[in-house]
DNA sequence: CAAGATTAAATTGTGTGCGATTTATTTGTA
DNA sequence: TACAAATAAATCGCACACAATTTAATCTTG
């Protein structure tokens, strides 16, 4: 059986394979940029999706755990004991919201707003691991976040 | 200050910001990508992971560990208790090889290779869970190769 | 051939990730 | 106002993922 698209054939079995390389490719591309990211975050002695938390906290600061959540994709059984680590090392606090005791405020410490400065190399850093020009990265994020959203929405 | 490559005007701050946006696209659509697969492979009572290591198996059986890894970019440490947990399942079996007892052949049991049946029809259902043309998806393929190459030589 | 170096897996410890469930609080409604 | 439903975190169990180390076998070299 043949598929034609856009100017290309397919053999069905072609296009099977294809996905399960394109899924390999994005598995292993996250392994990789795991591995620059563990380097390059070790001496603020804090993990790739802790910083991701700084990240969105260094944005807006106050946040509950499901806003976290929600913006990283995470669950709260990922994030409760993530941001415990990140309360034990004093870069953020956690407290109970007093309007709604269920939800809990997330808030930093002068010290996870101090770390914000030593972050400041790492996405120049990791930018010139890729070795990539700029409008390929774009178009790649792009991509990805097309992916994800498609992935996401069922 | 402003860099200027390929038609893009961009201040560094900007750059900056894009390769916190490409991490995070790449690192959240490998989280989109694994809750999908979960749900498809969850019939086979299998990872992802161990999806990853029976395409490889069934591509060519008789491997070592290390091939394995080197292949799925994977040390022993995550391997072994994989392998072992598909060795429970009866999907593989574990054996030292008798030229060097240094090394363990991985090979597949006949309910192994039956289960490639069972898993034909998954590279269809995430394709299809995708929705992008094909075209876009080989480019992606390749830029993610593109990149987790540039990240893994260092 | 013996001893140190190298190699291949396995082990250990730490940190994600998430499904399923639990706990505590708030909301909705009869 | 009671009480069921809904919501927010937390907890539990399991499976990666990897650095660092250990164990066992093989290789190297004097």
């Amino acid at each position: 059986m043949l598929i034609y698209e856009h100017g290309v054939v397919f053999v069905v079995n072609e296009l099977l394979k294809l996905d399960n390389q394109l899924c390999f490719a994005l598995y292993s591309a996250n392994l990789a940029l795991n591995q620059r990211y563990r380097e390059l975050l070790a001496p603020l002695n804090i993990t790739y999706p802790q910083y991701l938390v700084m990240l969105v906290l260094w944005e807006k600061d106050q946040l509950t755990v499901s806003e976290i959540g929600k913006k990283l994709f995470l669950e709260s059984s990922t994030l409760t004991p993530l941001l415990k680590r990140l309360e034990v090392q004093h870069l953020l606090q956690r407290r109970r919201s007093s309007q709604d005791e269920r939800q809990v405020l997330i808030h930093l410490t002068e010290q996870g707003k101090a770390l914000q400065q030593q972050a400041e190399q790492i996405p120049e850093a990791v930018l010139s691991a890729t070795e990539c020009d700029i409008e390929q990265l774009i178009e790649l994020k792009q991509s990805l976040n097309d992916l994800r959203n498609q992935l996401n929405q069922k």
